[in-house]
DNA sequence: TCTGGGGTCCTAGGACCC
DNA sequence: TCTGGGGTCCTAGGACCC
């Protein structure tokens, strides 16, 4: 049986990371950790090398965003809190995140798999999935030979890619995005994964059901409540079984996953659903005591969300504000308008509103502003 | 040594309309 | 008067992902 679709997901390796160790090439090899705020900038010395800030003096409230491989054999990862990580490994450098430089990375390397395959949805800044099914020429090389046709295809790709941006990633390649997320992890990093449907029992089924995209912390003890440990455990529980515990959508889908079905398409545009900022202060703040401060700062907020709606060219007709308390607690609370707006005094106002409507017992540790119900700005009529 | 910031999708109840 | 059902919008919270 021939596979009807061929996707691709391919994923950068430690992305943020492997693109700081472009600017700072003397940094490879060693355990590097981004992540944190602005205040840890490499200084570059007189002598022209630079001195680089560690995570051994490091005091603050951020998290790993992205850990380079030797720093992950210490035992940290993304989401990690910093004064973990720095318990784990003082002497890992430290840098600060620059979002801009990663996005300039991100449109290169979507430019150079363009070149190659140009069906790509975008999942964010560092993966994509790719739908090779189609591409100019491969469908010859798939007809005689499906496996190493595509698996040369999905070589060129990778190798453009790291002509292109100088970074590796991982790549896997099956009838689907489902099975293609979970086969570009198998080799990482620098790998190439290609499975096919009857690859599905010994590749996919003795992984832990943690792997599937979707199956979330909850669910996973969950299913280990259910002594669900692998994807072939959740196969072999009927699917009236999965629907009984976890409610008839959440379940149907769990069982379709397990036997590897997935026919969702590779979208290749969709419109924004909503734009939002939010904070976490350095130290939590109280409604009464901190109310100038807090009121600033959520200002400053409404202000960012207009200018990034007004820069995008989208209005928002909801505005809502995020609220967490120092117990981690967090509430939401919005407002629909009676007509869009990307005005920065509109949504401070929609979102003064909103704050009324919350107790203020406890401090707060972070607060957000969220604009949604997004249409297409029009030019005003003058 | 408590846990960032930016998103999407789903569920569920109540209001309101037909 | 009571009963009934469907559809959509709004709001709040939560799971999950990168």
């Amino acid at each position: 049986m021939p596979n009807r679709r061929w996707i691709c997901h391919l994923d950068m390796d430690a992305f943020y990371a492997s693109v700081e160790l472009l600017r700072y090439p003397e940094l490879r090899g060693q355990p590097v950790v981004i992540g944190g705020g602005r205040r840890h900038q490499p200084e570059r010395l007189a002598d022209g090398t630079r001195r680089f800030a560690t995570l051994h003096s490091y005091a603050g409230r951020g998290v790993v965003t992205t850990a380079t491989y030797p720093a992950r054999d210490f035992g940290v990862h993304s989401g990690m809190g910093l004064m973990k990580a720095a318990a784990l490994c003082p002497q890992a450098v430290l840098l600060p995140v620059d979002f801009d430089e990663y996005r300039r990375h991100s449109r290169a390397f979507k430019a150079a798999v363009a070149e190659i395959a140009p069906v790509i949805e975008d999942r964010g800044i560092d993966e994509i999935y790719i739908d090779l099914t189609d591409v100019p020429g491969a469908q010859e090389a798939v007809a005689h030979d499906p496996h190493g046709g595509v698996r040369a295809l999905a070589q060129e790709i990778r190798t453009n890619v790291l002509r292109r941006t100088g970074l590796t990633c991982s790549v896997g390649v099956t009838p689907n995005k489902l099975l293609s997320k979970i086969a570009s992890e198998l080799d990482k990093p620098d790998g190439l994964t290609v499975l096919t449907e009857a690859d599905l029992a010994t590749r996919i089924w003795p992984l832990a059901a943690r792997k599937v995209n979707g199956i979330g912390p909850k669910a996973a003890d969950k299913l280990l409540a259910l002594d669900v440990h692998t994807v072939g455990d959740l196969a072999a529980r009927p699917r009236a079984e999965l629907i009984e515990a976890f409610g008839r959508s959440y379940g149907a889908w769990l069982h379709e996953v397990a036997h590897g079905r997935d026919d969702r398409p590779v979208v290749t545009h969709s419109d924004p659903v909503s734009s939002s900022r939010e904070t976490t202060f350095e130290r939590n703040l109280h409604a009464v005591r901190d109310r100038a401060e807090l009121g600033e700062i959520l200002t400053r907020l409404c202000t960012q969300v207009g200018l990034d709606l007004q820069r995008k060219g989208w209005r928002a007709r909801t505005i809502g504000i995020k609220l967490r308390f120092e117990d981690f607690r967090t509430v939401t609370r919005d407002l629909t308008l009676a007509s869009p707006t990307a005005d920065a005094r509109d949504i401070r106002q929609a979102a003064g509103q909103c704050l009324k409507r919350v107790e203020l017992q406890q401090r707060l540790r972070l607060l957000g502003v969220r604009a949604s119900g997004l249409t297409r700005a029009v030019e005003p009529l003058h």
